[in-house]
DNA sequence: GTCTATATTACGATAGAC
DNA sequence: GTCTATCGTAATATAGAC
């Protein structure tokens, strides 16, 4: 149970105690009486600051998204050849989404039962795109190894990447930072591009 | 939307439909009525054959768990290396995940609300640290990379192998296998022990 | 084994006072 | 901006006929 966090709402940080009720308890076994009671507001309060629950998960997968997709835009994932830029975006999305971690939680959780839903796994699919391209140029420039498809190695990795969301929580209240984020982003670009196997 | 499948139920065939539609609309997501429209049946029909909701929850996430721990039973997981009976086990999990696809599918997805959802997630956990047990003996035998922390390398490996449900499809209905079974489980035994990299 | 009908509770959302 | 009270709907589950 998330206790409650006091003062006046705004629609921003009423989403933060939301999206970590929407984690604890799933999207669909939220109910707004479960936010309210988080949130330490009456239901009908809620409804002042946002039109229901759906514009709250709105809220929260754009802003994942909006992440993702920025690190696109990044000069090292545009610039390089395409094994570095390939790398580059995997430890980036590693750092988002550790850094966002609630907001990509509740993006990689959506099941698509309402119409945000269903847009959100549109954007996502067309993300995964983005980064098989580049995995696929990779292996075109010859420096990934040919013994496995594209499509199946991105699947593959992204599942590693995403799988973080399951187990990662940052560090307890001292402000910025957290312990194993830089440790994860590299045991992450180890095991992707190096395996398990001891490097001989 | 899923469809009827007609004539008289078990809970064994009755469970079959329920867990498509679990997966489909998630399991909070799915309502009494929406399993009575895809069985072809009423309500009151379900409660026939099972005490409700939670049951066919439960029976769906035992019998995942049964055939994962069913793997660590096996000969090839208990004699030699541990880096062979961890690539033994690998291979198992993505083979079991694939066969039993619907069930694993479902006991992934599982959060915490209920009784029998701790539960499952208790029984996860355990299974985990078996193999990660496994894996810190590799590491011990040298066999492993010793610059990625083993618990670490566990989730990660868990991550990559799990993520499968979320995209993997078996064949039409032509009877048995499914063409990328042996592929997938190639492919996921290369990234896992070998990495993107090219081999050199 | 399956149905219709219904009890009971919980849900999302709104009305209107302060 | 927050509250209490409440509306209408949909949920889980049961009763009892066939």
């Amino acid at each position: 149970m998330t206790t409650a966090k006091r003062d006046t709402y705004t629609p921003e940080t009423l989403l933060s105690v939301a999206v970590q009720v929407f984690i604890e308890r799933g999207y669909d076994g939220t109910s707004m009486e479960h936010l309210s009671k988080a949130a330490g507001i009456s239901k009908s309060s809620i409804y002042h600051h946002v039109t229901g629950k759906e514009e709250l998960l709105r809220r929260a997968v754009s802003r994942a998204l909006d992440e993702l997709f920025g690190i696109l835009d990044e000069e090292h994932a545009r610039v390089g050849s395409a094994a570095e830029r390939l790398e580059y975006v995997v430890r980036r999305m590693v750092e988002v989404l550790m850094a966002e971690l609630p907001y990509v939680t509740l993006l990689l959780r959506v099941r698509g039962n309402t119409g945000t839903e269903r847009w959100a796994l549109e954007r996502r699919r067309e993300f995964d795109h983005r980064v098989a391209a580049l995995l696929k140029d990779a292996a075109a420039e010859g420096d990934v190894r040919a013994d496995v498809e594209v499509r199946l190695a991105t699947r593959l990795v992204f599942g590693m990447i995403n799988s973080i969301v399951e187990w990662y929580r940052p560090d307890g209240p001292d402000g910025r930072g957290g312990t194993g984020e830089r440790e994860v982003a590299d045991a992450v670009a180890r095991l992707v591009f190096g395996g398990l196997r001891r490097a001989t």
